[in-house]
DNA sequence: ATGGCCACCGAGGGTGGA
């Protein structure tokens, strides 16, 4: 089975590169953030004419989530249960007997900042609710943007802000590990400097300086299934690329 | 050279992203 995650920044503007990568590639299933759509304006035909059935969770302008997958999902969540929140940044479904868990984090702007606080509340609330949900499904994927480059080889040396590499965001990715979960790409050897976001500024690609912020965290059970896992930097050379590349995952 | 981009909404610049 083949997982990938990808934030297109903008479903609407990059649904040709999108198309282009399925067929491509081939997932079992991909995960996409920051649709920056409404549910009514969803692509559905496009994406079914290449071969897929989605399943979404969207809104204006900003944010929103879906799982593009061949087979259909079952038991398909909407949001974190229990979390009063207006922005769409889960969903979750199970493809033979594995959980599916798509996640758009919070960016948190400036460490102490509203936002930030935002952050961190959404970041508590899933980390409770994926402790039930590996109970219930041990086989389980957390794929997404998480917003946090979890370790300094996961950010540029000259990388100047703290958000995305503050302590207590790393401290809260570091609770979804203890939940059990493991790094993907961090159970294979990769180039140094693997990164999956630049900036579109200051020629930040051509110079490679980015940052690890899009991960697959993968449950025991599918650490022992786990035969590869990497960034594919090819959508970024495009025209009109998304800042991020997709990661994928290969399970035997 | 210390800022350079992109997408959104909506009709022009403001907001948000990372």
């Amino acid at each position: 089975m083949k997982i990938a995650t990808w934030n297109v920044n903008s479903l609407k503007v990059r649904l040709p590169h999108v198309v282009e990568w399925l067929a491509a590639n081939q997932p079992d299933a991909l995960c996409l953030q920051e649709l920056k759509c409404e549910n009514s304006a969803f692509p559905l035909a496009e994406i079914e004419a290449a071969g897929y059935q989605a399943v979404f969770n969207g809104q204006k302008t900003y944010n929103g989530v879906a799982i593009l997958t061949r087979q259909p999902l079952a038991d398909v969540t909407h949001d974190i249960p229990g979390f009063a929140d207006e922005q769409k940044r889960i969903i979750a479904g199970t493809l033979d007997g594995v959980r599916i868990v798509c996640g758009y984090f919070p960016n948190g702007q400036a460490v102490g900042s509203d936002k930030f606080a935002y952050k961190m509340a959404w970041l508590e609330a899933l980390t409770a609710w994926l402790q039930d949900e590996l109970k219930a499904t041990p086989q389980l994927v957390l794929a997404g943007d998480y917003n946090i480059a979890p370790e300094d080889r996961d950010a540029h040396p000259d990388w100047k802000d703290e958000i995305h590499v503050s302590e207590p965001e790393r401290a809260a990715f570091r609770r979804l590990i203890d939940l059990g979960l493991s790094d993907a790409f961090r159970l294979f050897e990769q180039p140094e400097k693997s990164f999956s976001w630049w900036d579109y500024r200051m020629g930040a690609f051509r110079r490679n300086f980015g940052l690890r912020i899009d991960h697959l965290l993968i449950s025991p059970p599918l650490v022992e299934r786990c035969a590869a896992c990497y960034t594919d930097k090819a959508p970024r050379k495009l025209e009109r690329p998304s800042d991020h590349t997709p990661v994928v995952v290969e399970l035997k």
